[in-house]
DNA sequence: AACGTCACCGCAATCGTTTGCATAAAAGAA
DNA sequence: TTCTTTTATGCAAACGATTGCGGTGACGTT
């Protein structure tokens, strides 16, 4: 904003016209005569004239910005989701300010005023693990702005959503394990507070029922990171309760429950399987390779702004609630295989 | 941009008073009588007041939004530059536009042309793999609009930066192939219009100069992804032509080369040990851990921000220009142990 | 000569907010 | 009482652009 940038009086007074004419020449309007169109047209470009984005917000309550509020960035599925919603954004000629709520409530309700501040045409959020209170998103529901929730949505608040079918891929993943022989299966789970975490360990439980095994409660343990992994196992050890397969939240907590087995001279798959969730780019590197859930985190960025942008564009506002359930793809390798 | 936000005037009309007392009130100025402050306060936040920022950033001719231009948001190191930045502009008030040029000089153009018309108050930017004509960002130099450049800087634009030590860091890395007694060292280089790349080369071909190793040309391959890896590791093994180590520009790279070379019997690191660069979150969990430079996204992301904040705050232009180089970490691991 | 038509352009309001200046009323001073 | 000061408020312009409406010549038509 600083270097005095050119504006379209700049133009009116060098060709001692008005603004008006400049506007309307720069727009191709009839009423202005070819003759002051070219030289209009031919001085802006000289003087490199960028129309101002701001001043065009202003007039037109519109600011084609769309706003992301995301956990954290640096996982991969939550960047590639936002790579997905930047290409789509980017086609439509929207920008995209992201957001960070680091897992915490606190900033993610003052990253919504922010954005709501700034009158974004659209929201995307993915809420806080922190989260439990959703008055803040309500409130955007109740204004009629458009709000998209992406994998983690707010319970009870009225928005379209596109999520991952949770339940079914975590029954997937379990089944794979009982088929394959398994019998003490455990699951490391994420906060109980957060619907794909519970979702999560329900098509675990449910997986089990339907291949008749008795859900241990010792087996399920609450472990979402590496480090956490790693002290369950340790605990399984020593309590001699380890399990024949592990059914992991994400694939950090499977990679942090395969190292410290293996670590512990534990073969992976052989004595103890391990299955992950949301397939990032290294699942595949590590060795033996992670069996996981893909959840399409790139497909799940360009539908949800997708969805947003119609409710934008066809202004239709939060009327047309719409929820996208992907489907999670198991993709089997080395760490569960017979 | 929907739902007819109250303003000012709102509160004006509703209190029976100017906008301007309003506004007034609204900032604490002395001029306007306690009791009139209480009712517009109260009034304000009981319509959930928020003042518009457009309106403001027209009026004030800035926005606090930092524009940021990045090759790839999916990958490790770069969303962990963004993180930092996110933090950094959040705690100083501002926000953050994200564009991704996906590599491509044409995108990176059109996103610089939109940030500048969105008027944000400074832009960070590493350039693409493709661009080689610097004129537009010489143009925003030129228009003293602050700028820096973060890893990957264009030549010949006077711009603040903070890069990494490229040449040091590659230094390291081969040096401690050469001095583990490795003789015939192969360097898997990125395209060598990025100065990041030829750094690291450079560095590569000195350390072999200082280990009183002569260059060997066949074994300098251009490789900077898993697939080009894989290739000109199968070439090696086909030509007979095997190192016995391998620098590589990029970790996904050397994880490329290191996959390969063990699907084809051959040892790491015994037969061949293998270095990458910019140390990533799975840098660890490969079998055997990957060497690696750690880079310092993070810190790297705050330290730009912080720099360029201090342009934009301090209206200090391009005039005070900075070059901060950060020196990478060599993470000895596994995967180069003698 | 008088009028209508058309091409071309400018005025002024508007978006929401800030701010220099004027102004009104109340209070104090002479 | 009259003038000055203080207190509290409003007016209007400004930021950069858009747009409805009105205005002005130059024509052609009768």
């Amino acid at each position: 904003m600083k270097g005095n940038q050119v504006t379209i009086k700049d133009i009116a007074k060098q060709l001692g016209v008005s603004p008006s004419t400049v506007s309307r020449a720069l727009q191709g309007h009839p009423d202005i005569s070819d003759e002051t169109k070219r030289q209009v047209n031919e001085l802006a470009s000289r003087l490199k004239y960028q129309p101002n984005a701001v001043a065009l917000s202003l007039k037109h309550k519109r600011t084609r910005i769309i706003g992301v509020i995301i956990p954290e960035i640096v996982h991969f599925f939550f960047s590639s989701v936002i790579s997905g919603i930047e290409d789509v954004a980017y086609d439509a000629g929207f920008n995209v300010i992201i957001c960070q709520s680091n897992e915490k409530y606190d900033r993610e309700l003052s990253n919504l005023n922010t954005l709501l501040a700034q009158r974004v045409d659209g929201i995307l959020v993915s809420v806080s693990k922190e989260t439990i209170d959703y008055q803040h998103l309500q409130r955007v529901v109740a204004q009629n702005i458009p709000l998209v929730f992406f994998d983690r949505v707010a319970p009870g608040v009225q928005a379209s959503s596109v999520i991952i079918d949770d339940h079914y891929s975590a029954y997937q993943a379990t089944r794979h394990l009982t088929e394959s022989g398994r019998k003490r299966i455990a699951h490391f789970a994420g906060p109980q507070n957060l619907s794909i975490s519970l979702n999560r360990k329900e098509g675990y439980l449910k997986a089990l029922q339907d291949s008749n095994i008795d859900p241990d409660p010792s087996l399920v343990v609450e472990a979402d990171n590496f480090e956490k992994a790693r002290m369950a196992v340790l605990n399984f050890i020593q309590t001699g309760n380890l399990p024949d397969g592990i059914f992991a939240v994400n694939d950090i907590t499977a990679i942090g429950a395969m190292k410290t087995l293996q670590k512990q001279g534990i073969r992976v798959p052989k004595d103890v399987a391990v299955v992950g969730f949301s397939d990032g780019r290294f699942s595949a590197i590590t060795d033996p390779p992670l069996s996981s859930v893909d959840q399409h985190g790139y497909e799940m960025g360009i539908i949800a702004t997708e969805m947003l942008l119609k409710q934008i564009l066809e202004d239709v506002g939060n009327n047309s609630i719409e929820t996208r359930v992907l489907r999670g793809d198991l993709i089997i390798r080395g760490s569960s295989k017979i």
